[in-house]
DNA sequence: CCCTCTGGTGAGTGATTACTTACTCACGGC
DNA sequence: GCCGTGAGTAAGTAATCACTCACCAGAGGG
């Protein structure tokens, strides 16, 4: 209490972990070349050369986000807990409400683009994990369903990318081009969910809950 | 033929649209913080101090990219045709073909990403003519195939955003992650389209060109 | 009381950046 | 023949960048 601000000395993991977590919205909101060293040890409340004390480079503080930002446990075990009831309903719409849902935060999206943009060595991996993880899981469960009888003959592949592909592309209008939600967030899960599984045209069945005149 | 090399004086138009075209390829594949003057001045083959006479900083050469590369009238005028034939599959099917042909460059795709993500002034013009002109033309097709009781009672403007979403994620997965295209690129375009038309499920009907059995 | 170890910093360094200034050169009209 | 005009440039400049170095403060152990 003698001096007139009390010096907090930080550990060394408590440190690195701001300063990662500071980089990480920066990066985001910005991009590598548009966020320099100096931002961030500010904004994490260091100097500049306690930051290269802790991350060698600029370029190994990015890498050390990427490789860390990158688990998706959560949602594919959720997933598979539906996956094995064959819920086809529940399971496209908890993976298009896990990414469009109200508070998601688009950092991790702005993060995945820019470092794909910006061509970074590591891109790839960050990619596989944030994003390969769930399409090839996805695939995975239209082939079984295919095989099972109930999924029309299609490459399960390029339709589990056409889904997550309407999923992703709504994120990036709201998130990156401000577009407005002109539908809730319920309506708008909905509406991507049963186009995909029932399709556009009519007269070839219709939604499970209405009246299915072709049976 | 005393001199040299021969000295060249390229008019002012001509220099000026030497220029941006040097520019538009050198933006869209480092973005705008990750271009110098220097480079995009040694590329168009002048010293960087005649760029500053034709632009009077890079936002404004930025600006003029963005401001004219932004006409797909070509698409439009071409599908206005098909639309007027009610022939869905090849409308949805020219779309989509526009942007996953073959030799497509990625140099839109990327500046409109890049644009939106450095959160450049004029994003938006670019997003609205690049990419909003389509979706509307295509929401209100589909409100009228919707009226017309040929389409199934959605959201137009959802739909429309679900089957460009499909179209432009397939794009960034390959052009900007370099994902291999394991279909052809016939194949892909007909198995999106007949995704969104006829859906995923079966035993609601199948595509026109097999049996009908629910008439 | 001193010694060492660790968290922390002020004040640089050379390189690079967007942009400027003061200039040259070629050519067409008079 | 010379003069104005417009294309073109070499050589800056001030600011900013990633990164470095020499140094400090305080805690804990002997």
């Amino acid at each position: 209490m003698k001096g007139k601000t009390r010096l907090i000395r930080a550990s060394s993991r408590d440190r690195q972990a701001s300063l990662i977590a500071t980089a990480t919205s920066l990066f985001a909101a910005r991009g590598f070349r548009g966020t320099t060293t100096k931002e961030i040890a500010t904004a994490a409340g260091v100097s500049e050369a306690l930051l290269f004390k802790y991350f060698p480079t600029k370029r190994a503080l990015y890498a050390a986000i990427l490789a860390e930002k990158a688990n998706l446990s959560a949602l594919v075990e959720a997933i598979d807990d539906v996956a094995r009831k064959r819920d086809d309903e529940r399971l496209f719409s908890l993976i298009a409400s896990y990414r469009i849902r109200p508070g998601a935060d688009p950092t991790m999206l702005r993060l995945l683009l820019f470092s794909g943009l910006e061509g970074h060595e590591l891109a790839d991996i960050f990619f596989s994990k944030q994003h390969r993880v769930i399409n090839d899981y996805l695939a995975g469960y239209i082939k079984t369903r295919i095989q099972e009888g109930a999924f029309r003959q299609v490459d399960p592949l390029l339709a589990a990318r056409a889904f997550i592909g309407m999923v992703v592309h709504h994120r990036l209008l709201h998130e990156i081009y401000r577009q407005p939600m002109h539908r809730s967030h319920e309506e708008t899960v909905a509406t991507y969910v049963e186009l995909f599984l029932t399709g556009l045209v009519k007269g070839k069945g219709r939604s499970r809950k209405e009246n299915a005149r072709c049976r």
